[in-house]
DNA sequence: GGGATAAGGTTGCCTACGAAACTAATTCGG
DNA sequence: CCGAATTAGTTTCGTAGGCAACCTTATCCC
């Protein structure tokens, strides 16, 4: 029953760690895990403006578009206009990501299997739907909460208010 | 077999996730999620140096430095001298930190209640089992390949040599 | 003792994200 | 048809974290 914060941090320790793991591996492609994740984003869906992309990574807006400057900056990407909204940018993939892509896609692999290597079969599906569950749960506690309604951010550190130590 | 991949997405979802939703939560109290860890490990070993404290982290000892600095500045901590070695800084919580220590520990208790709602205990129990596999499992990989062995940043982007399309 | 080596911290640079504020373009309602 | 509300993207700011390249002190060992 204490152990529900062990779940907050195993969660975070390993996403960590297979981030750090997974960069290490394809540092020398020129790209890191985030950027290849939008790649494959993008590739499914070609010709996706930024706020379809953003959707699907479930990201912000902004973060989605500094990651897309970088990928650009990179030359793996480009930003295209549309022909009927001035305001969307419609995304594609260069040549040379397409190729880049599937390379990391062997690394994602790899290291996953590596990662997962003492995992029965089963024990990892199951992990998956747990994690499905949870996921779902924290989306509907973001979505639910979106904007907390004039928090003017008053009061400074006045009243915690008896805290409960728990 | 496909649906490894799955697992590594997941992974990050919700710890991306549970990150976002924690730091709303706490936003007000004036540090974060990274923050609040430190806290509690600084408050385990009060006056632990720089190193132990990135060493219980599992964080380098330069992003963990920088979190120590983020805490002073707010005035949650405070570095002193040790005696014996001019090197290292104890680190050690102020009085107002043990307060908020506790209410953060609250709040992500909270948190993480809702977010597993709806997870029987056995599932819960079960996941952690895994992630702690898994984690021990890339905390070895990653150990096992501090420092890729002279890699001078050499020749650019020479030579990708056939990266295995798969 | 004195030089090599190691250990403790810091600084600089880069990526990743979220939040908020802002611009430009489009759509909606009256 | 025109002004209000919406939507697409960007910019700014702050936090988080890795990596590499440093200083500064201690230690080790000859």
């Amino acid at each position: 029953m204490e152990d529900l914060r062990d779940f907050g941090f195993l969660v975070s320790d390993v996403a960590r760690l297979l981030r750090t793991e997974f960069d290490r591996r394809v540092r020398h492609l020129g790209l890191t895990r985030s950027q290849w994740l939008a790649l494959t984003r993008i590739y499914r869906q070609p010709g996706c403006t930024l706020s379809e992309l953003a959707e699907t990574m479930e990201m912000e807006k902004a973060s989605t578009g500094k990651l897309v400057d970088r990928l650009e900056a990179n030359g793996f990407v480009v930003r295209e206009a549309d022909g009927s909204d001035r305001r969307v940018k419609r995304i594609r993939l260069t040549g040379e990501a397409e190729s880049i892509e599937r390379t990391m896609r062997g690394i994602a692999l790899d290291t996953l299997q590596e990662a997962l290597a003492t995992l029965p079969d089963r024990e990892r599906e199951h992990a998956v739907e747990t994690l499905l569950k949870v996921k779902a749960s924290l989306q509907e506690m973001l979505q639910n909460r979106p904007r907390a309604a004039s928090h003017p951010r008053a009061n400074g550190l006045s009243a915690p208010s008896e805290v409960a130590p728990r």
